[in-house]
DNA sequence: ATTGCTTTGTACAAGTCAGTTAATTTGCTA
DNA sequence: TAGCAAATTAACTGACTTGTACAAAGCAAT
């Protein structure tokens, strides 16, 4: 199907690094995230790829290095897809939610991503501390929950103490969980929370449970009640 | 340490298949925890045995039936650690937190099993498939929280649509995250969360977070006050 | 005492896999 | 258009790894 970039179409061939390159890491990435690093092989990407074996240690020195930036990468589309998101003109719960619910589709429709993050945890973070890059992308992921607490705190709707990390621990826990765990979780317990009614579920609750966990307890909304019907005593 | 298993003491030896195999298995948990299953080397395995590379064979036949049998044995011991936990003499809400609690806690203090867990979802679960044994251990995983929650129903403090099968999802995913993506999130956000106090936070929100999701909203305590500060309305 | 199960040990076959060598083609620049 | 660097290919190498063959012997139960 993606045949364009990088070809050598039998006799003439154009130059493209930057296509082979980019060729090269998708297929490795699909590769690593099928089998893991150890399980990966060389062999098979560069079969995959429009190009060779040869070009793969061109360009990218070892499979460690490959490896290395096709984490790079994993976290650079997935923090891109994110960026997308405007909250800015959303008050505060809204926006919570909105990024809460953002979040849990992200991480579903991305599974390749939270399975390079799983071999990356099982290798300890060993590649990711190489990295500076992956720091700098997710620097600016916080800082949108960063606006929406400060915004909430300000509007005197959240709690003073609200963490944003904190905040941000519980939605990444369950949005992640709910993809990488999906196999074993549902061969013990079954598949009634991964069809879409399950999942919508778990997501309401997910928002739910966040949300309150940033309200003030006397600003908490019960279930579809409209604020302030508990009134303050 | 642990050398008194199967042992080849120069001349006299003792046959001992039930400490060999034993021994194989718990020397190839650390292996596989460590490393993966593509990861793991025999020849890895056997020298840190106390038996040699062909009895491995001899007992699990080859590398996959070996991860099988080590997989079995993950749940086997945290299931049974579980077992331990009584929950019946409690009351409903005291007796949810406490699973809560205890759930966080055994998965941090069980990281090589959260660690084959994360290998066998890599794999997508083939190996827990073929297990009829796994299926019957979790089977049991699930019943006391059944158990909370038919009390707290009939109690009257817990919603009639309370799912426990959605509890266990919310307190899993909390509490395995906890330990599974520590490497990439406190590489990516600093350690914070993951200092004693941090994890207190965490786990103190979990339990809030879950007896607030199985409570009917009027008898939502708030942190701390006595339920029904908040009138009925 | 016979028979079957368990254990030790070494050596090695067969295949896999990461990484390299050497030679060729393309494109840019002077 | 000559020359040089970048890009590309296919075959090769050497190390590693799983699993087995073979040889021998101790233990346990009937």
């Amino acid at each position: 199907m993606d045949d364009r970039p990088a070809g050598n179409r039998g006799s003439g061939w154009k130059q493209d690094p930057a296509g082979v390159r980019k060729n090269i890491l998708a297929v490795a990435m699909e590769e690593f995230a099928a089998n893991g690093l150890s399980g990966a092989r060389i062999d098979e990407i560069a079969a995959k790829t429009n190009t060779s074996k040869r070009m793969i240690y061109y360009y990218f020195d070892d499979k460690e290095g490959l490896y290395g930036r096709v984490l790079e990468e994993a976290y650079r589309q997935v923090r891109a897809g994110e960026q997308q998101l405007e909250l800015d003109h959303l008050p505060p719960v809204e926006a919570l939610t909105l990024l809460a619910e953002f979040t849990f589709e992200h991480h579903s429709r991305h599974p390749d991503f939270i399975r390079i993050v799983m071999i990356e945890n099982i290798h300890r973070g060993a590649y990711l501390e190489q990295s500076e890059l992956i720091g700098l992308l997710n620097a600016g992921a916080i800082q949108k929950l960063e606006a929406i607490c400060r915004r909430g705190r300000e509007a005197g709707l959240f709690r003073d103490d609200v963490a944003p990390l904190e905040l941000h621990w519980h939605i990444s826990a369950m949005s992640f969980f709910n993809v990488s765990n999906r196999a074993t979780f549902s061969g013990i317990f079954g598949g009634a929370l991964f069809t879409p009614e399950g999942q919508q579920t778990l997501r309401a609750h997910l928002v739910e449970m966040v949300v309150n966990l940033a309200l003030k307890p006397d600003r908490r909304s019960r279930r579809g009640e409209p604020t302030g019907t508990c009134p303050v005593h």
